[in-house]
DNA sequence: ACAGTAAATGAGAATAATTCTCATTTATTT
DNA sequence: AAATAAATGAGAATTATTCTCATTTACTGT
């Protein structure tokens, strides 16, 4: 039986070397936004430093992992493995947890009337959005 | 006459310096979000890094200065003088540029509601919220 | 305006995050 | 299984940010 991870990396051409599937396997099991220290933690001497920062370059290469920046400032990644997965995030400002959130479809709709609204008086041409909400998890409220 | 820049700080009790007059000038001339990097090259050398860093961080203190990161990874940051802007930023994913934008009243009362929905179901509760838009602006589409 | 005191600054050292280098190891191709 | 190309580990290099401390500047009471 073939594992998940490598078969990811199969289906995108890219080599199958143990720090990748590595990687990949915790991602796969934390479903969701993980902090790279968190991830870093997780993996604890399995990958090397530089090649935990390869492995991710890597996987944003082939378009299968989100990044992005907390507002507290801490890196964070996601595996993004299908198309359509359009969601949020949620952070809370104490613990610096991080949540994937899925807005309702007629809010969906709402915002991308207000985008093509924006389309004809900004200078921008709107390629994509993402909404932050900040706040409190119910363990730190 | 008093300039603008050193009733903001007496306003909020901290001392009038140079380096903060500095800082305050090139960020009220520039009204909307900066990039470090172009702060720090408009001022030249009339502030040391360090203090420049130290003077964004007291600004931050008295809560008249946002600091954000960029899709791209660049530190931004913007005064936030007044208690009623609300308004959410534009990337340009090609140079970098950011600016500011206001969505209609109408949306904003849409996301508001969806973020009450957000609460029945979710374990966070919403504080704040920043919508972010990406794509190109008129000079690089 | 002036001396005394507390606060802020500049220069660079220290730290943290990320990228790069290169000799060695591992994966893929033949 | 050998040859070739790619990936890795360890640490050096780079970049962003914070810290240290001797010097300078701003604010206070006179």
């Amino acid at each position: 039986m073939v594992k998940n991870s490598e078969k990811i990396l199969a289906d995108h051409n890219v080599s199958i070397t143990n720090p990748r599937v590595f990687v990949l396997e915790v991602l796969l099991e934390n479903k969701g936004p993980i902090t790279l220290d968190e991830l870093q933690s997780t993996l604890k001497n399995r990958v090397a430093k530089s090649t935990l920062y390869r492995v991710l370059s890597d996987l944003k290469k082939i378009n299968i992992l989100d990044e992005f920046t907390s507002p507290e400032n801490q890196t964070v990644v996601e595996l993004s493995l299908s198309e359509n997965d359009h969601h949020h995030h949620v952070f809370c400002t104490n613990c610096g947890e991080v949540e994937d959130i899925t807005l309702s479809e007629v809010f969906e709709k709402q915002l991308s009337d207000e985008i093509t609204n924006i389309h004809k008086t900004s200078k921008y041409r709107i390629k994509e959005h993402t909404l932050e909400l900040i706040g409190l998890c119910s363990d730190c409220d």
